[in-house]
DNA sequence: TACATAGTAGACAGACTGGTCTACTCGTGT
DNA sequence: ACACGAGTAGACCAGTCTGTCTACTATGTA
């Protein structure tokens, strides 16, 4: 990858996921990183293709950094407790590769692209739905019934968007740590 | 209140609600309502006092028909049900007062307006604090210990935000259904 | 040497933005 | 009879938006 693309695109981050990409404009973008637009124009075809270029990079910045949590922590219960204890360290700003919290972007973003059949929408669709299979990989380790697994790994990811939610709208920082209760409550009465 | 008033919030909230608060410009409503230009500015100090009365007017709706919901049911645990059926009811557009489910547009509008500081985010925070009191009203009424009471309505308000953004970002239709099961299961370890 | 590639700087086009303003109409209360 | 508030229609302003374009530079490779 290009070095000036790859500026384009972390600088378009930090100022989308600051304030929202219909509020950023492209100049403003250029402006920030000393970029000239006929090269943005160069790499992207367009404010939409460099959008899907952000969200695919932030895609794969929180995924690594979500199983890279997971393969730290010890196996069992734990695997499902380290989920909550990585949103508590991004909500309270203790991860420095995602930047100052600043919510979900992919919620974010759906809300601002809100049609459902809108590219963008859909990317953040499947960027959720990637980090729910992350989820299921280490509810598939629990000692629970196998069919209750999937309705196990349905309540993780509701705690987990509900805490993102609470946490961004109304400024929750213990979003997550409230998550994480109700969680253990659900973990002891599967392996009860 | 005014009749023209009435009619640009609910002009403005339909387009909105669908399209995002950037997205629509002035003009779109005007031309939609077939409202004058000065009317509006007779009425409204400017598009983000709009976006205000439009939030209030959303915040209210939404919480009489919750309200009623919650009147509407019987006693006991079918109170907290209640809310996931409500909830479920929005989701899959059987709620005409409600316009076809698009999200939460309280959510939705702090996407936009990233700030914490900026007054419509604050304006999006109280909405949820009042419907986070509505519900710990029906939680007072249950059979369970009052230390557990706050914890129970926390669990219920994360699973409520978890269940919209999953409805809308990945468009899962059946999520009211699958966090009503999880509170199920909460509720029983409660009252066991 | 010759040429393609990636880059800079920034003028420019055309559409759209929120907001102001003038000139006018109509109905109501005093 | 008349003033006033609420309304219409729409021109207009200054600024911003995305995107195109010209003219030029530096660099690496065939």
């Amino acid at each position: 990858m290009s070095d000036k693309r790859l500026q384009l695109i972390t600088t378009a981050f930090k100022l989308f996921y600051l304030k929202g990409v219909h509020a950023v404009g492209i100049n403003e973008i250029l402006a920030e990183s000393g970029i000239a637009k006929k090269t943005l124009y160069h790499h992207f075809s367009g404010k939409e293709d460099l959008v899907s270029a952000v969200l695919a990079f932030r895609d794969q910045r929180f995924h690594d950094w979500l199983e890279s949590r997971f393969n730290e922590s010890n196996n069992g219960a734990d695997k499902v407790y380290a989920l909550f204890d990585a949103l508590d360290d991004w909500f309270n700003d203790r991860v420095a590769d995602l930047l100052p919290f600043h919510g979900c972007f992919f919620i974010n973003v759906s809300a601002e692209f809100g049609d459902p059949e809108n590219p963008l929408h859909r990317q953040c669709s499947r960027h959720k739905e990637s980090i729910r299979s992350l989820i299921a990989k280490q509810v598939d380790m629990l000692d629970i019934d196998s069919s209750d697994q999937e309705n196990m790994t349905d309540a993780l990811c509701l705690l987990k968007e509900g805490a993102i939610t609470l946490a961004y709208v109304q400024g929750d920082r213990d979003a997550a740590v409230k998550a994480k209760a109700t969680a253990v409550m659900l973990l002891r009465r599967e392996c009860a």
